[in-house]
DNA sequence: TTGTAAGCGTTATCAC
DNA sequence: GTGATAACGCTTACAA
């Protein structure tokens, strides 16, 4: 038996201070930590003890690159201040920790030059997936990804680029409020979209004329107001609001921050909500929290819920599907929303009722 | 010059491989990709180029495990849906991003065995360093920690543990309450406070009964209220609110949530806020996001705003000192928090102006 | 200025 | 069953 090289002090204990300590083998201490290979049970016991005694960690480190597997997942996101993304990285949470992957969680803040940069940070730390969290992929981005991990999408589709993909049904959740709308008397419903490139924006746009058509209602180009998903570009919007003809007497906005700066934007113009302008919201950021401030006779924002954990949840299964089974062809999952019809959506001041 | 192993097809590019293609030693190509030692400005150019072209990306991986440096910081919270937390992240994130440091963000769930579990994974993954958000430390973690990597707690100081600390100034946020309440005319004010062990809520507490006895009013035992962080403690609370004698004409809350119900529990009782009881919370985590709710004439809630993104700015530079220099003193870093006068305090129903 | 070689702490393949 | 031994990809004395 070669002699070990004397235990380093100060420093956490390894495998060879283990096997010096009992005069076996780095491999038979290695065996029985693992919990694989052939060790008799007296050698286990007796190794598990000393493990015990010395305070041994496994270095995950040294593991990851002898095995090429870091066990480690990134997760890209616009804004962690956003209650959205901490909700879904929630469910992503409770399902890949529970399969022993641990997060890199990062923040994009929608810019592009960052994005790439947390890109390449997590491909140095060779994590085994990436998550991304309504992120649109920037042309270095998607290099950087060719020969990278696993990519799995939430909320946000790349264009040309084949990935596993989880979203809300964005059809379902605008037919929501435009049931909802018509159902309360309104005709002339305007739509406040993200940018143009996004998957979302696409099938939000397509669900909005259809929907409108089959409500039997005019959908003219001007109701289609283009933004961002900051609060700022709700601000925008009310002038493009206003400028329509007929003026619309709702609005469908494309987050509940863009309907918050849209409600605002009004109230500053001298028009209320609901009472001039309906305005509703998607995402539901506010209800997890605000629910509870019933005692306050809060009014509460109309919106579309995201069932956010559930889209966690299954974008984390998705990744670990997707790494058991690299090759399997990319899935999609599309989760129902719901509706919170609340204080933002009422009959309209003239209702027409009959067009 | 030794002859390189081939190179491994369809993994990623090493060291080795910029090296077999420009027939170089490792050590030259290392040298020229980590930008220290010297190599000829020519070969260095040839190298970038080639390191480039092969997508070379280094291998942190093998980097910690050489260097015993992961540059990665862990971070316990108790829920990453608390805005609480996210906001405070932040502020770390952006102070330890730019120094070369990736978070493992974790949720403890206020759970003393997650959390023993999680360090132990943290300290596998060999993290530089831990941040303690709002953590109270299980004997088992403590032990845990006895020679692991340096901790900074934030906003909770575990009792016995010697390490950096960063937190709001308990002691002004209780006396900005006071005042402010005393000064609307109340002199029956109550303090519903978290578990009895944690630093925070000896600090508020001691504040609370120094504030009341400066203002010249009584402070019993029966208006110091415990319960947790959660908001079901508030609705006991509001209990053993009632049975006080005098009852109280406002309370402190152990923070946003506790004061969400109180409110509702006494709103469940046809008690009304503020107009019968004045209620206030802690932290403004509600106000970030609900400056945006003027324009729906939301009721807003009095509290103390914790200045979030400093907390994590501080809590973040206090780690990099640590790991600059280890072995110097703990720092304790106190930081101003701010009144949010809202609308859940205003003057007692029947004033005792003159008492 | 460049190359050699050792080693970080595992896992995994062999002999024995 | 157990023990050498060779990677994994990098950094870093030290030698040339």
């Amino acid at each position: 038996m070669k002699p070990l090289p004397p235990a380093a002090q100060g420093s956490r204990a390894t495998l060879a201070d283990i096997a010096r300590e009992l005069g076996m083998s780095r491999s038979t201490v290695g065996r029985a930590l693992a919990g694989n290979g052939y060790v008799s049970p007296e050698k286990k016991q007796l190794i598990l003890a000393t493990a015990e005694r010395l305070g041994y960690r496994v270095s995950t480190i040294a593991r990851a690159l002898r095995t090429q597997q870091s066990m480690t997942l990134g997760v890209l996101m616009a804004d962690i201040t956003n209650p959205l993304f901490p909700a879904i990285v929630k469910g992503i949470d409770e399902v890949v920790s529970a399969a022993g992957y641990t997060l890199f969680l990062c923040n994009t803040d929608e810019n592009p030059q960052r994005q790439q940069t947390l890109i390449r940070s997590l491909l140095d730390r060779q994590v085994d997936g990436l998550i991304m969290l309504s992120q649109t992929l920037s042309d270095a981005s998607r290099a950087l990804l060719r020969n990278g991990p696993p990519c799995v999408f939430v909320n946000r589709m790349p264009a040309r680029f084949k990935a596993d993909y989880i979203g809300p049904d964005n059809q379902q959740a605008i037919d929501l409020l435009l049931n909802h709308l018509y159902t309360l008397g309104h005709r002339h419903i305007a739509c406040i979209t993200g940018p143009a490139q996004s998957s979302t924006v696409l099938e939000r746009t397509a669900a909005w004329r259809a929907g409108m058509a089959r409500l039997g209602c005019a959908a003219p180009q001007d109701y289609l107001i283009e933004g961002d998903y900051r609060g700022s570009s709700g601000r925008r919007a009310v002038e493009a609001l206003l400028r329509c003809q007929p003026r619309p007497s709702a609005v469908l906005a494309a987050n509940d921050f863009v309907a918050m700066e849209v409600i605002n934007g009004l109230a500053e113009r001298g028009l209320a909500v609901p009472g001039d302008i309906s305005v509703c919201g998607f995402d539901d950021i506010f209800g997890d929290h605000f629910t509870a401030l019933a005692g306050l006779q809060q009014k509460g924002l109309t919106t579309v819920d995201q069932p956010k954990r559930n889209l966690g949840q299954a974008a984390a299964q998705a990744m670990l599907a997707r790494l058991a089974q690299p090759r399997a062809p990319a899935s999609t999952n599309i989760l129902p929303v719901s509706l919170q019809a609340r204080d933002t959506s009422a009959a309209p001041a003239a209702p027409v009722i009959a067009d």
